[in-house]
DNA sequence: ACGTTTTGTCATAAA
DNA sequence: TTTTTATGACAAAAC
């Protein structure tokens, strides 16, 4: 308990951060743009290799140490930022949706537990990153039935606060309970309380069999939202509860804006008794106690889950397809877990009489059946396998403008979008529901299996990103038409291929091979050079003259030595120029003048292998240097052969006038000179083709990332599109059930009902008109008959 | 020994 | 015009 304990300790501590995080949302969202580049660089690596080689950028600009225009740096960074705000602005034009998931994902490490009983088959079936999921979620399992929710991942703070809440907070909720618990309430938490911890690990099942009965026991007496609330788990509250709610007492929809706002508010009241800090009017809950006690006395029932899922998890193949779908969609919620995200639960939060308000107003229009119905199944599924299909056979009736009515649509759409928000965590209350509600309805109840853990996030996303085929099945399953279907299967197959660039260039090889055998043929090292020109292939033979050459050279040792000093080990003569400091830094590229001591050894072993004989020619000239001399690249042994008095990195990487004013100091011929130009001309060309590819990489990487990017993008916007098509569903639904009530009360002059078949109902922007069913196509240029505002 | 990747070089175009 | 840079293509080197 102890250590269930302290998990709770930290995830509350780490909760409480969040939360008043959220009364500075700005803040974070900058901590966050300002974490932006470092973690940029954690995924792709530091790119800082492409300035060290913009020597003539840097030096022009004087400002070596700057990022260069051309760098890559920029571009990543400006398309990191803008592919941020992309995500970001997604969310914010979002419908208030995905909102309590990132509380729900903090507090559900026993739902995996669940999820994974029920979800493992199905998941199995995925890509290998589901796979992995699985496995990781039986992890937890494990470690979650022994009570200790330890999950790998980074929320696992607050995920533990979820399982142990309960426990810790006994003394927080006895504290509390003075003044919002009965002694009732305050015993049966004790009670459960006591229970829980006698039974450790196995308490679930005790939680499940004796919570059910407590709980039917309890509903005959109650019929209210506290039956439902008893029963339901800790991290499941939300949902399980609106549902419960909806189910258990006959009231009206209102129950369920009651229960969602209200239990996050559970949270926040936990969280204050736990941590009496500033007391934040907006966190302050307005509910019925009975609301509180549910939250502090039930502890995570987590079996219920397991065992109430338990006959919903023979889940066909259509399920599976909603699984997997979702599994990305919760993935991808925790993922671009955001600040608005959070802050749009304050909202919700704030105002939940808001939403009674407006809740009650829609309700009182009517109190028949369907509604209830309907909100149940809002509050079951993301989407709209379970709905009875209203969108597609919705008769005639009405008119298309829905909205010009105008009465239930901002309600409906805030129903639905928080509650079909909680992807993460609604299997609980699905399966919950599917107890309680009628197998039509619940038998395509998703199961929702959520194993939230980022560390796969990314292949796992990408697998299923490209698993085209599921969301293919799903966007249509979802209603797509079919030119939305094409055209999405067209954007699929779009996204192969990364041609970079057309190509070009003749390519024509036969001039340095023609120079290559020239070289070959050629005895003497001078006209080897000087026949070459700037061409100048160096082959073993040539290299093997030049050396042969070398030890006729006279005067040649010490300036050869100094050379080499100069050369390889001692970089820090080029400190006055700050580029060729960087190129020390470098890891991967620039190194061949800088390379370490242990290399230069291995390559001086393995050349004592090659070349023995030559070798043995000159060891007796020069022992140390002559390894260390074969190493060393081919237009170094040029210009050691052709006497060149300073060394290559200064041919290559001195700015032009200084090169030109260190050419016009010493006298060199003519071969000298080519060579030293080529030389020059090689090595610039050397970094600049490491620079290209390196840049080509990252274009590469880049674009792989833009790609991924764009799939979470989509699928976004695809569960957008979805949410919005429930809405839609909904939304008519519920309209037509107000239309038939509206119609069944509707009355003659003689106080007899119309006939269904003679009249319908119109709707525009007066109001509701009844219009008979022959002038349906005229188009109601009389509102002959009655208008009636359908307020009444 | 052979296949793959890395690196150096050249040709060429563009800045 | 000259120099530098970028990049495709090729081959050698390295792995």
């Amino acid at each position: 308990m102890l250590y269930l304990k302290k998990y709770f300790t930290e995830g509350l501590i780490q909760f409480t951060i969040l939360l008043s995080l959220i009364g500075v949302r700005l803040d974070l969202d900058t901590y966050l743009n300002n974490q932006l580049p470092p973690l940029h660089e954690i995924i792709l690596g530091p790119s800082s290799a492409y300035t060290q080689t913009q020597f003539h950028n840097l030096r022009n600009t004087l400002d070596g140490y700057g990022i260069h225009p051309k760098s890559v740096d920029l571009d990543h960074f400006f398309a990191t930022r803008r592919l941020l705000n992309q995500v970001r602005s997604l969310d914010h034009l979002r419908v208030p949706s995905t909102e309590l998931s990132a509380w729900l994902v903090h507090r559900d490490p026993e739902t995996v537990v669940s999820a994974t009983s029920q979800s493992g088959p199905s998941i199995a079936l995925d890509n290998g990153g589901s796979l992995e999921d699985v496995n990781n979620s039986e992890a937890s399992a494990m470690r979650g039935a022994g009570g200790a929710s330890e999950t790998t991942y980074s929320l696992n703070g607050e995920d533990s606060l979820g399982a142990v809440a309960p426990e810790d907070s006994q003394e927080q909720g006895e504290r509390e309970s003075s003044d919002d618990l009965s002694k009732e309430d305050i015993e049966i938490i004790d009670i459960l309380w006591r229970q829980d911890i006698d039974l450790g690990a196995g308490r679930e099942v005790f939680n499940y069999s004796s919570r059910q009965k407590e709980s039917e026991a309890d509903k005959p007496n109650e019929e209210n939202e506290e039956a439902g609330g008893r029963e339901e788990s800790w991290r499941n509250g939300l949902n399980l509860r609106a549902v419960q709610n909806l189910h258990v007492d006959g009231e009206t929809g209102e129950r369920l804006q009651e229960g969602t706002s209200l239990s996050l508010q559970e949270c926040l009241r936990l969280l204050e008794a736990t941590f009496p800090f500033g007391e934040e009017p907006e966190f302050q809950a307005t509910g019925p106690t009975s609301q509180l006690r549910a939250s502090t006395e039930e502890t995570p029932s987590t079996s219920q889950g397991i065992a109430l899922q338990a006959p919903l998890s023979q889940s066909n193949t259509p399920l599976d397809l909603e699984q997997q779908w979702q599994d990305i969609m919760s993935i991808m919620e925790l993922q671009d877990m955001e600040v608005n995200n959070t802050a749009a639960n304050v909202t919700m939060n704030n105002d939940p009489n808001n939403n009674n308000a407006s809740t009650t107003e829609s309700a009182t229009i009517e109190s028949f059946e369907l509604p209830r119905s309907t909100l149940i199944n809002q509050d079951v599924s993301l989407h709209q396998a379970s709905l009875p299909s209203c969108s597609q056979d919705f008769p005639t009736l009405f008119n298309p403008e829905l909205d010009s009515t105008g009465v239930q649509r901002p309600t409906l759409v805030r129903l639905s979008s928080s509650n079909s928000s909680n992807i993460n965590s609604t299997y609980g209350a699905t399966n919950l529901t599917g107890l309680f509600l009628p197998p039509p309805l619940n038998s395509t109840t998703n199961l929702t299996t959520t194993p939230v853990l980022p560390d796969p996030f990314s292949s796992l996303l990408e697998e299923s990103m490209l698993d085209e085929i599921s969301l293919l099945d799903l966007a249509m399953e979802e209603g797509f038409s079919q030119d939305q279907a094409s055209q999405l299967e067209d954007e699929l197959d779009s996204d192969s291929g990364l041609s970079l660039d057309s190509s070009h260039s003749p390519a024509s090889p036969s001039n340095s091979e023609t120079s290559c055998s020239s070289a070959a043929s050629s005895s003497s090292t001078s006209a080897t050079f000087s026949e070459e020109g700037a061409v100048g292939y160096s082959t073993d033979s040539e290299a093997a003259s030049a050396e042969a050459e070398e030890g006729a050279v006279g005067g040649y040792q010490p300036e050869y030595s100094k050379l080499c000093r100069m050369s390889y080990q001692d970089p820090s003569q080029f400190h006055g120029i700050p580029q060729l400091e960087n190129v020390n830094h470098n890891h991967t590229y620039n190194q061949p003048p800088a390379s370490s001591y242990s290399e230069r050894s291995q390559l001086s072993a393995s050349c004592s292998k090659k070349g023995r004989d030559k070798q043995m020619q000159q060891t007796k000239l020069q022992p140390p240097q002559d390894c260390v001399d074969r190493q060393s690249s081919r237009d170094e042994r040029r210009a050691r052969a052709m006497d060149i008095p300073f060394s290559n990195e200064k041919i290559i990487n001195l700015p032009v006038e200084e090169f030109n004013e260190l050419l016009a100091k010493h006298h060199l011929n003519e071969d000298q000179l080519a060579l030293i130009r080529d030389i020059r001309r090689r090595g610039k060309n050397k970094m600049a083709a490491q620079n290209c590819r390196k840049r080509k990489l990252d274009t590469i990487l880049k674009l792989e990332q833009g790609v991924q990017d764009l799939q979470r993008e989509k699928a976004q916007l695809l569960k957008e599109k979805m949410e919005y098509g429930k809405c839609i569903r909904q939304t008519k639904q519920k309209v037509q059930s107000l239309s038939q009530e509206l119609f069944a009360q509707l009355r003659d002059e003689e106080g007899r009902p119309y006939s269904a078949s003679e009249y319908f109902l119109q709707y525009g922007p007066d109001g509701v008109l009844l219009m008979p069913r022959n002038m349906s196509t005229e188009q109601s240029n009389k509102p002959d008959k009655k208008q009636k505002d359908k307020k009444k």
